[in-house]
DNA sequence: TTTACTATTGTCCCATGGGACAATGCGAAG
DNA sequence: CTTCGCATTGTCCCATGGGACAATAGTAAA
Protein backbone atom coordinates (compact mmCIF):
# COMPACT_ATOMS: atom_id res chain seq x y z
CA UNK A 1 0.00 0.00 0.00
CA UNK A 2 1.24 3.31 -1.05
CA UNK A 3 0.14 6.71 0.36
CA UNK A 4 0.31 9.44 -2.40
CA UNK A 5 0.50 13.09 -1.10
CA UNK A 6 0.79 15.39 -4.25
CA UNK A 7 -1.19 18.41 -5.31
CA UNK A 8 -0.99 17.42 -8.67
CA UNK A 9 -3.58 15.57 -10.14
CA UNK A 10 -2.40 14.28 -13.59
CA UNK A 11 1.19 13.68 -11.67
CA UNK A 12 -1.06 11.66 -9.18
CA UNK A 13 -2.98 9.65 -11.49
CA UNK A 14 0.36 9.09 -13.80
CA UNK A 15 2.10 7.49 -10.47
CA UNK A 16 -0.76 5.86 -9.30
CA UNK A 17 -1.21 4.21 -12.57
CA UNK A 18 2.54 2.95 -12.69
CA UNK A 19 2.44 1.52 -9.18
CA UNK A 20 -0.63 -0.13 -9.18
CA UNK A 21 0.69 -1.97 -12.71
CA UNK A 22 3.58 -2.61 -10.35
CA UNK A 23 1.23 -4.55 -8.15
CA UNK A 24 0.66 -2.28 -5.23
CA UNK A 25 -2.07 -0.44 -3.65
CA UNK A 26 -2.70 3.35 -3.70
CA UNK A 27 -4.12 5.73 -2.08
CA UNK A 28 -3.54 9.39 -3.35
CA UNK A 29 -4.32 12.48 -1.01
CA UNK A 30 -4.48 16.04 -3.09
CA UNK A 31 -2.45 17.53 0.12
CA UNK A 32 -1.27 16.87 3.46
CA UNK A 33 -4.67 17.63 5.09
CA UNK A 34 -6.35 15.25 3.21
CA UNK A 35 -3.65 12.26 4.75
CA UNK A 36 -4.16 13.76 8.11
CA UNK A 37 -7.84 13.43 8.41
CA UNK A 38 -7.86 10.00 7.09
CA UNK A 39 -4.21 8.92 8.98
CA UNK A 40 -3.54 6.06 7.43
CA UNK A 41 -3.55 2.92 9.20
CA UNK A 42 -0.02 1.88 11.12
CA UNK A 43 -0.45 -1.55 11.27
CA UNK A 44 -0.86 -1.86 7.53
CA UNK A 45 2.40 -2.43 5.58
CA UNK A 46 2.49 0.88 3.59
CA UNK A 47 4.78 3.89 2.86
CA UNK A 48 3.87 7.46 2.10
CA UNK A 49 5.40 9.36 -1.16
CA UNK A 50 5.61 13.22 -0.70
CA UNK A 51 5.68 16.16 -2.68
CA UNK A 52 8.27 18.32 -1.27
CA UNK A 53 6.05 21.22 -2.23
CA UNK A 54 2.48 20.84 -1.56
CA UNK A 55 0.49 24.05 -0.78
CA UNK A 56 -0.83 23.92 2.72
CA UNK A 57 1.19 21.82 5.21
CA UNK A 58 4.28 21.56 2.95
CA UNK A 59 6.06 17.75 2.79
CA UNK A 60 8.48 18.28 5.66
CA UNK A 61 5.85 19.98 7.94
CA UNK A 62 3.61 16.90 7.12
CA UNK A 63 6.40 14.34 8.24
CA UNK A 64 6.77 16.25 11.22
CA UNK A 65 3.69 16.62 12.21
CA UNK A 66 3.31 12.25 11.70
CA UNK A 67 6.55 12.41 13.30
CA UNK A 68 4.52 13.82 16.42
CA UNK A 69 1.85 11.97 16.31
CA UNK A 70 4.21 8.66 16.45
CA UNK A 71 3.96 7.96 12.88
CA UNK A 72 6.64 5.15 11.39
CA UNK A 73 4.98 5.36 8.24
CA UNK A 74 8.46 5.28 5.75
CA UNK A 75 7.96 8.60 3.65
CA UNK A 76 9.72 9.13 0.56
CA UNK A 77 9.95 12.26 -0.07
CA UNK A 78 9.21 13.36 -4.49
CA UNK A 79 10.86 17.24 -5.07
CA UNK A 80 10.96 18.98 -8.50
CA UNK A 81 14.25 20.85 -7.88
CA UNK A 82 17.50 19.68 -6.69
CA UNK A 83 17.34 21.42 -2.82
CA UNK A 84 20.30 19.48 -0.80
CA UNK A 85 19.61 21.58 2.44
CA UNK A 86 16.17 20.33 2.48
CA UNK A 87 16.63 16.52 1.24
CA UNK A 88 19.28 17.17 4.19
CA UNK A 89 17.25 17.93 6.70
CA UNK A 90 14.37 15.22 5.30
CA UNK A 91 16.79 12.40 5.12
CA UNK A 92 18.01 13.30 9.00
CA UNK A 93 14.19 14.05 10.19
CA UNK A 94 14.03 10.04 9.09
CA UNK A 95 12.62 10.40 5.24
CA UNK A 96 13.69 6.92 3.73
CA UNK A 97 14.44 8.57 0.57
CA UNK A 98 14.36 11.75 -1.64
CA UNK A 99 14.03 11.67 -5.48
CA UNK A 100 13.92 13.78 -7.84
CA UNK A 101 11.32 14.53 -10.31
CA UNK A 102 11.08 13.00 -13.28
CA UNK A 103 11.41 9.97 -11.16
CA UNK A 104 12.15 7.08 -13.68
CA UNK A 105 10.10 3.59 -12.58
CA UNK A 106 13.12 1.83 -11.69
CA UNK A 107 14.07 4.76 -8.74
CA UNK A 108 10.56 4.58 -7.77
CA UNK A 109 10.33 1.18 -7.73
CA UNK A 110 13.30 0.79 -5.86
CA UNK A 111 12.46 3.20 -2.61
CA UNK A 112 9.26 2.18 -2.55
CA UNK A 113 10.40 -1.21 -2.01
CA UNK A 114 13.59 0.03 0.48
CA UNK A 115 10.97 1.98 2.25
CA UNK A 116 8.55 -0.80 3.08
CA UNK A 117 11.36 -3.23 3.59
CA UNK A 118 12.17 -0.63 6.17
CA UNK A 119 8.73 -0.50 7.42
CA UNK A 120 8.13 -4.10 7.73
CA UNK A 121 11.10 -4.08 10.51
CA UNK A 122 10.54 -0.75 11.97
CA UNK A 123 7.09 -2.19 12.66
CA UNK A 124 7.83 -5.02 14.19
CA UNK A 125 10.22 -3.00 16.48
CA UNK A 126 7.47 -0.81 17.39
CA UNK A 127 5.55 -3.47 18.64
CA UNK A 128 7.30 -5.23 20.34
CA UNK A 129 8.92 -2.21 22.12
CA UNK A 130 4.94 -0.85 22.88
CA UNK A 131 4.16 -4.08 24.23
CA UNK A 132 6.77 -3.70 26.82
CA UNK A 133 5.54 -0.25 27.63
CA UNK A 134 2.08 -1.18 27.77
CA UNK A 135 3.09 -4.24 30.48
CA UNK A 136 4.69 -1.40 32.41
CA UNK A 137 1.55 0.58 32.56
CA UNK A 138 -0.75 -1.95 34.16
CA UNK A 139 2.33 -1.77 37.20
CA UNK A 140 0.57 0.33 40.09
CA UNK A 141 2.88 3.48 41.35
CA UNK A 142 4.26 1.54 44.17
CA UNK A 143 5.00 -1.70 41.78
CA UNK A 144 6.83 0.56 39.11
CA UNK A 145 8.69 2.72 41.74
CA UNK A 146 9.94 -0.86 43.01
CA UNK A 147 10.59 -1.65 39.42
CA UNK A 148 12.58 0.83 38.75
CA UNK A 149 15.15 0.07 41.44
CA UNK A 150 15.67 -3.36 40.81
CA UNK A 151 16.19 -3.24 37.23
CA UNK A 152 19.31 -0.85 38.99
CA UNK A 153 20.62 -4.09 40.84
CA UNK A 154 18.92 -3.19 44.50
CA UNK A 155 18.05 -5.70 46.26
CA UNK A 156 14.72 -6.09 48.09
CA UNK A 157 16.38 -5.01 51.77
CA UNK A 158 17.69 -1.49 49.15
CA UNK A 159 14.52 -0.80 48.04
CA UNK A 160 13.24 -1.31 51.12
CA UNK A 161 15.34 0.94 52.91
CA UNK A 162 14.29 3.49 50.22
CA UNK A 163 11.08 3.35 50.06
CA UNK A 164 10.28 2.99 53.75
CA UNK A 165 8.86 -0.37 53.68
CA UNK A 166 9.87 -3.82 54.76
CA UNK A 167 11.50 -6.61 52.88
CA UNK A 168 8.19 -8.97 52.83
CA UNK A 169 6.71 -5.95 51.56
CA UNK A 170 8.91 -5.23 48.62
CA UNK A 171 8.82 -8.72 47.50
CA UNK A 172 5.20 -8.93 47.23
CA UNK A 173 5.63 -6.05 44.97
CA UNK A 174 8.79 -7.48 43.24
CA UNK A 175 6.57 -10.99 42.88
CA UNK A 176 3.90 -8.41 40.87
CA UNK A 177 5.99 -6.96 38.33
CA UNK A 178 7.62 -9.93 37.31
CA UNK A 179 4.43 -11.45 36.80
CA UNK A 180 2.97 -8.26 34.99
CA UNK A 181 5.80 -7.98 32.91
CA UNK A 182 5.59 -11.72 32.01
CA UNK A 183 9.42 -12.42 32.78
CA UNK A 184 10.74 -15.22 34.72
CA UNK A 185 14.03 -13.93 35.75
CA UNK A 186 15.46 -10.51 36.40
CA UNK A 187 17.70 -10.61 33.62
CA UNK A 188 15.05 -10.96 31.25
CA UNK A 189 13.32 -7.98 33.09
CA UNK A 190 16.37 -5.68 32.35
CA UNK A 191 16.88 -6.76 29.06
CA UNK A 192 12.77 -5.34 28.73
CA UNK A 193 13.54 -2.58 30.99
CA UNK A 194 16.62 -1.74 28.89
CA UNK A 195 14.99 -1.95 25.27
CA UNK A 196 12.40 0.15 26.74
CA UNK A 197 14.45 3.10 27.45
CA UNK A 198 13.64 2.79 30.89
CA UNK A 199 17.35 3.03 32.15
CA UNK A 200 18.92 6.45 31.65
CA UNK A 201 22.10 6.59 31.17
CA UNK A 202 23.97 4.83 33.49
CA UNK A 203 26.19 6.95 35.78
CA UNK A 204 30.05 6.80 36.35
CA UNK A 205 30.93 6.98 33.16
CA UNK A 206 30.24 10.92 32.35
CA UNK A 207 33.84 12.44 30.98
CA UNK A 208 34.47 16.18 29.93
CA UNK A 209 36.25 17.56 27.25
CA UNK B 1 39.89 20.37 14.80
CA UNK B 2 39.06 21.05 11.51
CA UNK B 3 40.17 18.41 8.57
CA UNK B 4 39.48 19.98 5.34
CA UNK B 5 40.15 17.26 2.59
CA UNK B 6 40.12 19.06 -1.15
CA UNK B 7 41.82 18.86 -4.22
CA UNK B 8 41.77 22.67 -4.70
CA UNK B 9 44.72 24.55 -3.16
CA UNK B 10 42.98 27.84 -3.12
CA UNK B 11 39.70 27.01 -1.72
CA UNK B 12 41.57 24.56 1.16
CA UNK B 13 43.58 27.97 2.13
CA UNK B 14 40.44 29.86 1.91
CA UNK B 15 38.34 27.71 4.10
CA UNK B 16 41.32 27.23 6.39
CA UNK B 17 41.50 30.93 6.87
CA UNK B 18 37.85 31.63 7.43
CA UNK B 19 37.66 28.94 10.07
CA UNK B 20 41.42 29.79 12.05
CA UNK B 21 40.09 33.23 12.41
CA UNK B 22 36.77 31.55 13.69
CA UNK B 23 39.22 30.04 16.29
CA UNK B 24 39.32 26.42 15.44
CA UNK B 25 42.51 24.41 14.72
CA UNK B 26 42.88 23.42 10.90
CA UNK B 27 44.53 20.32 8.76
CA UNK B 28 44.77 20.51 5.39
CA UNK B 29 44.63 17.34 2.70
CA UNK B 30 44.80 17.73 -1.13
CA UNK B 31 43.11 14.13 -1.56
CA UNK B 32 41.34 11.22 0.58
CA UNK B 33 44.63 9.16 0.62
CA UNK B 34 46.64 11.71 2.53
CA UNK B 35 43.93 11.60 5.41
CA UNK B 36 44.23 8.15 5.45
CA UNK B 37 47.95 8.49 5.84
CA UNK B 38 47.87 10.35 8.93
CA UNK B 39 44.35 9.37 10.45
CA UNK B 40 43.15 11.82 12.74
CA UNK B 41 42.94 10.85 16.29
CA UNK B 42 39.77 9.50 17.16
CA UNK B 43 40.10 10.98 20.76
CA UNK B 44 40.38 14.42 19.83
CA UNK B 45 37.39 16.61 19.24
CA UNK B 46 37.37 17.28 15.56
CA UNK B 47 35.36 16.70 12.05
CA UNK B 48 36.21 16.65 8.60
CA UNK B 49 35.59 18.55 5.99
CA UNK B 50 34.99 17.02 2.27
CA UNK B 51 34.37 17.80 -0.90
CA UNK B 52 32.22 15.44 -2.83
CA UNK B 53 34.30 15.29 -5.63
CA UNK B 54 38.05 14.79 -5.75
CA UNK B 55 40.56 12.77 -7.62
CA UNK B 56 41.56 9.63 -6.07
CA UNK B 57 39.17 7.97 -3.74
CA UNK B 58 35.78 10.05 -3.83
CA UNK B 59 34.30 11.72 -0.66
CA UNK B 60 31.58 8.93 -0.21
CA UNK B 61 34.55 6.24 -0.97
CA UNK B 62 36.40 7.84 2.05
CA UNK B 63 33.35 8.28 3.83
CA UNK B 64 33.15 4.29 3.76
CA UNK B 65 36.61 3.63 4.31
CA UNK B 66 37.08 5.72 7.35
CA UNK B 67 33.77 3.87 8.39
CA UNK B 68 35.09 0.68 8.01
CA UNK B 69 38.12 1.77 9.48
CA UNK B 70 35.93 2.18 12.70
CA UNK B 71 35.87 6.10 12.81
CA UNK B 72 33.50 7.70 14.11
CA UNK B 73 34.42 11.65 13.26
CA UNK B 74 31.63 13.14 11.70
CA UNK B 75 31.62 14.75 8.21
CA UNK B 76 30.94 17.46 6.88
CA UNK B 77 30.57 17.55 2.58
CA UNK B 78 31.03 20.39 0.30
CA UNK B 79 29.69 19.59 -3.36
CA UNK B 80 29.48 22.12 -5.92
CA UNK B 81 26.29 20.15 -7.61
CA UNK B 82 23.49 19.53 -6.38
CA UNK B 83 23.48 16.26 -6.43
CA UNK B 84 20.38 14.62 -4.47
CA UNK B 85 21.15 10.98 -4.80
CA UNK B 86 24.48 11.68 -3.62
CA UNK B 87 23.19 14.16 -0.37
CA UNK B 88 20.94 11.01 0.46
CA UNK B 89 23.28 8.33 0.47
CA UNK B 90 26.39 10.66 2.20
CA UNK B 91 23.75 11.35 4.60
CA UNK B 92 22.14 7.98 5.28
CA UNK B 93 25.47 7.19 5.47
CA UNK B 94 26.12 8.77 8.60
CA UNK B 95 27.28 12.35 6.97
CA UNK B 96 26.71 15.25 9.88
CA UNK B 97 25.94 17.45 6.97
CA UNK B 98 26.17 18.71 2.90
CA UNK B 99 26.64 21.92 1.77
CA UNK B 100 26.77 23.57 -1.32
CA UNK B 101 29.33 25.67 -2.69
CA UNK B 102 29.62 28.69 -2.69
CA UNK B 103 29.11 28.14 1.39
CA UNK B 104 28.73 30.70 3.38
CA UNK B 105 30.49 31.58 6.66
CA UNK B 106 27.40 31.46 8.57
CA UNK B 107 26.79 27.38 7.11
CA UNK B 108 29.88 26.14 7.21
CA UNK B 109 30.59 27.33 10.95
CA UNK B 110 27.10 26.25 11.76
CA UNK B 111 27.68 22.78 10.42
CA UNK B 112 31.30 22.59 12.09
CA UNK B 113 29.76 23.10 15.45
CA UNK B 114 27.00 20.92 14.64
CA UNK B 115 29.33 18.43 13.84
CA UNK B 116 31.73 18.81 16.78
CA UNK B 117 28.79 18.94 18.96
CA UNK B 118 27.61 15.61 17.46
CA UNK B 119 31.44 13.85 18.07
CA UNK B 120 31.38 14.96 21.77
CA UNK B 121 28.04 13.06 22.22
CA UNK B 122 29.26 9.61 19.97
CA UNK B 123 32.28 9.90 21.59
CA UNK B 124 31.40 9.86 24.87
CA UNK B 125 29.02 6.73 23.93
CA UNK B 126 32.08 4.97 22.02
CA UNK B 127 34.60 5.01 24.80
CA UNK B 128 31.76 3.24 27.33
CA UNK B 129 31.12 0.79 24.49
CA UNK B 130 34.81 0.12 24.31
CA UNK B 131 35.47 -0.35 28.11
CA UNK B 132 32.69 -2.58 28.32
CA UNK B 133 34.47 -4.72 25.45
CA UNK B 134 37.49 -4.32 26.75
CA UNK B 135 36.25 -6.16 29.67
CA UNK B 136 34.50 -8.74 27.62
CA UNK B 137 38.04 -9.24 25.69
CA UNK B 138 39.44 -10.13 29.25
CA UNK B 139 36.77 -13.68 29.91
CA UNK B 140 38.40 -16.43 28.87
CA UNK B 141 36.58 -18.73 26.43
CA UNK B 142 34.82 -20.59 29.37
CA UNK B 143 33.97 -17.43 31.36
CA UNK B 144 32.19 -16.48 27.83
CA UNK B 145 30.33 -19.27 27.33
CA UNK B 146 28.84 -18.98 31.50
CA UNK B 147 28.55 -14.78 30.77
CA UNK B 148 26.33 -15.26 27.34
CA UNK B 149 23.55 -18.23 29.34
CA UNK B 150 23.83 -15.67 32.82
CA UNK B 151 23.15 -12.79 30.96
CA UNK B 152 20.20 -14.47 29.26
CA UNK B 153 18.60 -15.42 32.55
CA UNK B 154 19.47 -18.84 33.07
CA UNK B 155 20.48 -20.08 36.85
CA UNK B 156 23.57 -21.80 37.64
CA UNK B 157 22.18 -25.09 37.20
CA UNK B 158 21.18 -24.64 34.03
CA UNK B 159 24.15 -23.15 32.54
CA UNK B 160 25.59 -26.20 34.32
CA UNK B 161 23.41 -28.91 32.30
CA UNK B 162 23.91 -26.90 29.21
CA UNK B 163 28.19 -26.65 29.80
CA UNK B 164 28.37 -30.52 31.13
CA UNK B 165 29.82 -28.98 34.21
CA UNK B 166 29.07 -28.62 37.82
CA UNK B 167 26.80 -26.46 39.41
CA UNK B 168 30.24 -25.42 41.66
CA UNK B 169 32.31 -24.88 38.65
CA UNK B 170 30.12 -22.55 37.02
CA UNK B 171 29.94 -20.51 39.94
CA UNK B 172 33.41 -20.16 39.82
CA UNK B 173 33.60 -18.66 36.61
CA UNK B 174 30.62 -17.02 36.93
CA UNK B 175 32.57 -15.07 40.25
CA UNK B 176 35.29 -14.39 37.65
CA UNK B 177 32.92 -12.61 35.19
CA UNK B 178 31.34 -10.73 37.44
CA UNK B 179 34.67 -9.60 38.93
CA UNK B 180 36.45 -9.15 35.12
CA UNK B 181 33.35 -6.89 34.12
CA UNK B 182 33.26 -4.94 37.21
CA UNK B 183 29.86 -4.90 38.26
CA UNK B 184 28.32 -5.90 41.37
CA UNK B 185 25.09 -7.44 40.47
CA UNK B 186 23.15 -9.61 37.60
CA UNK B 187 20.99 -6.12 36.77
CA UNK B 188 24.30 -4.11 36.05
CA UNK B 189 25.87 -7.06 34.14
CA UNK B 190 22.72 -7.42 31.72
CA UNK B 191 22.30 -3.54 31.47
CA UNK B 192 26.32 -3.19 30.23
CA UNK B 193 25.82 -6.59 27.84
CA UNK B 194 22.52 -4.96 26.46
CA UNK B 195 24.19 -1.79 25.59
CA UNK B 196 27.49 -3.84 24.22
CA UNK B 197 25.33 -5.53 22.25
CA UNK B 198 25.84 -8.73 23.39
CA UNK B 199 22.61 -9.90 23.27
CA UNK B 200 20.82 -10.18 20.13
CA UNK B 201 17.22 -10.18 19.38
CA UNK B 202 14.83 -11.91 21.83
CA UNK B 203 12.72 -14.74 20.64
CA UNK B 204 9.95 -14.95 20.79
CA UNK B 205 8.28 -12.26 19.22
CA UNK B 206 8.35 -12.74 15.49
CA UNK B 207 5.91 -11.55 13.43
CA UNK B 208 5.05 -12.59 9.89
CA UNK B 209 3.03 -10.35 7.38
C1' DT C 1 -22.77 -0.35 51.32
C1' DT C 2 -20.40 -3.83 49.05
C1' DT C 3 -16.89 -5.01 45.89
C1' DA C 4 -12.34 -4.53 43.97
C1' DC C 5 -7.85 -2.95 43.86
C1' DT C 6 -3.72 -1.52 46.18
C1' DA C 7 -0.45 -1.45 49.79
C1' DT C 8 1.15 -3.54 53.63
C1' DT C 9 3.24 -7.22 56.66
C1' DG C 10 3.85 -11.95 58.78
C1' DT C 11 5.68 -16.82 59.11
C1' DC C 12 7.63 -21.04 57.17
C1' DC C 13 10.55 -23.13 54.02
C1' DC C 14 13.25 -24.09 50.11
C1' DA C 15 16.11 -22.79 46.07
C1' DT C 16 19.68 -20.03 44.47
C1' DG C 17 23.59 -16.81 44.70
C1' DG C 18 27.84 -15.89 46.41
C1' DG C 19 32.10 -15.64 49.64
C1' DA C 20 36.02 -18.30 51.96
C1' DC C 21 39.36 -21.78 51.78
C1' DA C 22 41.44 -25.49 49.34
C1' DA C 23 42.91 -28.61 45.76
C1' DT C 24 43.76 -31.22 41.16
C1' DG C 25 44.83 -31.58 36.20
C1' DC C 26 46.36 -29.69 31.79
C1' DG C 27 48.63 -27.16 28.33
C1' DA C 28 51.49 -23.27 26.96
C1' DA C 29 55.26 -20.25 27.63
C1' DG C 30 59.92 -19.68 29.37
C1' DC D 1 61.51 -28.69 33.90
C1' DT D 2 58.95 -25.05 36.04
C1' DT D 3 55.76 -21.43 36.23
C1' DC D 4 51.35 -19.56 34.98
C1' DG D 5 46.72 -19.27 33.32
C1' DC D 6 42.59 -21.84 32.83
C1' DA D 7 39.13 -25.16 33.98
C1' DT D 8 37.43 -27.94 37.37
C1' DT D 9 35.30 -29.45 41.83
C1' DG D 10 34.62 -29.76 46.98
C1' DT D 11 32.75 -28.31 51.59
C1' DC D 12 30.78 -24.96 54.80
C1' DC D 13 27.91 -21.23 55.58
C1' DC D 14 25.26 -17.20 55.03
C1' DA D 15 22.47 -13.83 52.38
C1' DT D 16 18.99 -13.27 49.15
C1' DG D 17 15.13 -14.57 46.12
C1' DG D 18 10.88 -16.43 45.77
C1' DG D 19 6.57 -19.53 46.59
C1' DA D 20 2.58 -20.71 49.81
C1' DC D 21 -0.79 -19.30 52.96
C1' DA D 22 -2.86 -15.66 55.49
C1' DA D 23 -4.38 -11.22 57.10
C1' DT D 24 -5.26 -5.99 57.81
C1' DA D 25 -6.48 -1.48 56.05
C1' DG D 26 -7.56 2.42 53.06
C1' DT D 27 -9.63 4.08 48.87
C1' DA D 28 -12.39 4.26 44.91
C1' DA D 29 -15.85 2.48 42.08
C1' DA D 30 -20.39 0.18 41.51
Amino acid sequence: MVHIVDDDASFRTAIERRLKQAGYEVATYPSAQHLLDRLPNESELSCILLDMRIPGLSGPELQARLSELGSTLPIVFLTGYAEVPTTVRAIKAGAEDVLTKPVSSEELLGAIERALAHHQVTRNQRSRLEAVRAHIAKLTPREREVFELVIRGKTNKQVAVVLGATERTIKAHRHRVMEKMQVQSLAELVSLAERAGVLGDLPGTAQAN
